[in-house]
RNA sequence: GGCGCCGUACCCAAGUGGCUAAGGGAGCAGUCUGCAAAACUGCGAUGCGGCGGUUCGAACCCGCCCGGCGCCUCCA
């Protein structure tokens, strides 16, 4: 049984959806007018795992994540570079996919853009004052939040409590201080659309109660986003939606716990994010074990939890997944001797399964997901050390590859060991030029394999000095050798 | 001012009323090895920020305090 975390009541709920065997998600993507960072690379991982484990779980997921690309930062940003705004969101469209490609993100069911749905926020915002919770000031519209009964549940405020704290400069044409903006007026210049209240643009947060509503209906199962969408974003779109409708929007509200920097939420403002195509580009290694040390990272911490970001963080994610890699490499050979683990794996798989379904249903408790994967890979290495047929061990690598799947790991056939800063130059830095064996550039690959058999040579004459000079030598080309007791060698990098 | 979160071993991190406080990394010792590497084995908190309280029993509940953070303004 699945519990689920509700922002709403504050506590883990039972989770069933409306439509038994059916889920609806709503998850809010992002506003197009920059590259993304972790805290949107965090986000978007931790619903990703939440809608395969959904569909792992039985469910038909319809899974909707939309682009905001229409707001005053697009705006903003276009009118600094000097370009058109279709020309920003366009750039940073292609940018989010590229960046979402990388870390193995699966694209949601319909990720539809704010723009392409002015008819159904117009047809929303009409109803709204329709109802007489929105009102028309000029050219601008904007809802009225002592209209809505229960505005403040999900974030926890009463609105006395904000007036009393806000710092928010009152626009004096508001009849209420928190009262948002549902249209906006069209300034000279600025992108507009036609409305009943002349030409303009939607204000932020209708943009996803219409488009949840379009292809979700007016009453879906879950809502996420990060934590700091609580308020006023989530509260809003309650509002808007409920207010219009009469009935339940998001039944389940999911939030994500930041990404900080030293204790500090990474952010835009704080200028102390990262973005996610910079850690791409820092980390000497091939894309696809970046972004599986960066899933690793991002999973090891339960989502609601804060999550420091550190390069130390990201090396141990590295040398775990080094290590579960290393297993994987091994359970490809034979160990020529007799198969007495075979018979203890099923019991083995079925406890890894039982931690797994356990962990992720409370939850979605990836971290204790990730200890059972590492006690089942102890496990594992034990069996290979008594001896473990090949059947036996593609089982084990096929039960790393199938539950992995559902977090999005252990899916790689091939995987980069060596820590390759910088290529080949810097690492003769090491203990090559201590040894006096300064590399001038890389060594072909018919070198690297006439010198691997020479050391296997070297090693049954005996000629430990010559083996050992080898070894270096490869070293520094990041080839770290394994010999096995057999005499044969096994090469990684 | 309002609302809320976090503080568990050197580091990361589960656990939120009851078996000996998961798991990993690092470290140390050992097995294996020509030496290594990898793997395996063993070792680590009488204690969970502090002080009180509730309870037969608390890291977990309550109160106060200390330290750090977030939202209330664009923010995943």
């Amino acid at each position: 049984m699945l519990k689920v975390y509700n922002t709403l009541s504050g506590k883990k709920e039972a989770f069933a959806p409306l439509v038994p065997g059916v889920v609806r998600m709503y998850v809010c993507g992002v506003t197009v007018y920059d590259e993304c960072h972790l805290g949107h690379a965090r986000s978007a991982l931790v619903f990703d795992v939440v809608r395969r484990y959904l569909e792992h779980s039985g469910f038909s997921v319809t899974f909707v994540k939309n682009f905001t690309d229409v707001d005053d930062k697009i705006i903003k940003r276009a009118n600094e570079l000097g370009k058109p705004w279709q020309e920003i969101t366009a750039t940073y469209i292609d940018a989010y996919y590229r960046d979402m490609g990388r870390l193995g993100i699966k694209p949601a069911t319909v990720e539809p853009k704010a723009t392409e749905h002015m008819a159904e926020i117009v047809e929303l915002v009409r109803a709204l004052i329709q109802k007489g919770m929105a009102y028309q000031v000029n050219g601008d519209v904007y809802f009225q939040v002592d209209r809505y009964g229960t505005y403040g549940r999900l974030s926890k405020r009463k609105l006395d409590d904000m007036q009393a704290g806000a710092r928010v400069e009152v626009d004096e044409r508001k009849r209420h201080p928190m009262d948002f903006a549902l249209w906006k007026g069209a300034k000279p210049g600025e992108p507009s659309w036609p409305s009943p209240w002349g030409l303009g643009r939607p204000g932020w947060h209708i943009e996803c109660s219409a488009m949840a509503m379009k292809h979700l209906g007016e009453t879906f199962d879950l809502h996420g986003g990060g934590m700091d969408l609580i308020f006023p974003h989530h509260e809003n779109e309650i509002a808007q939606s409920c207010g219009a409708t009469g009935k339940e929007f998001a039944r389940y509200w999911l939030h994500n716990g930041f990404v900080q920097i030293n204790q500090e939420k990474m952010s835009k403002s704080l200028g102390n994010f990262f973005t996610i195509r910079e850690i791409f580009e820092k980390w000497e290694h091939p894309e696809a074990v970046t972004a599986e040390v960066l899933r690793y990272f991002l999973l090891a911490t339960h989502y609601r939890s804060p999550l420091d970001f550190s390069d130390l963080g990201l090396d141990e994610a590295k040398r775990t997944l080094d290590s579960f890699y290393g297993l994987f490499n091994r359970l490809t050979e034979p160990t020529g001797l007799p198969t007495t683990g075979d018979e203890q794996l099923p019991s083995l798989i079925e406890e890894l399964a039982g931690s797994f379904r356990q962990a992720m249903d409370d939850d979605f408790n990836t971290s204790i997901v990730i200890a059972a994967f590492q006690r089942f890979r102890s496990e594992v290495n034990r069996l290979l050390e008594s001896g473990l047929s090949p059947a036996a061990c593609r089982r084990a690598r096929e039960t790393f590859r199938t539950l992995g799947y559902v977090v999005g790991l252990f899916q790689s056939d091939t995987w980069q060991f060596g820590v390759v800063h910088g290529g080949p130059a810097s690492l003769a830095g090491g203990d090559a030029s201590a040894a006096g064996l300064i590399v001038q550039g890389p060594i072909s690959d018919v070198e690297i394999e006439r010198l691997k058999s020479e050391r296997g040579e070297a090693r049954k004459r005996k000629d430990f000095a010559r083996a050992d000079e080898i070894k270096k030598l490869l070293a520094a080309q990041g080839w770290i050798a394994e010999d096995r007791p057999d005499g044969t060698t096994r090469w990684k990098r």
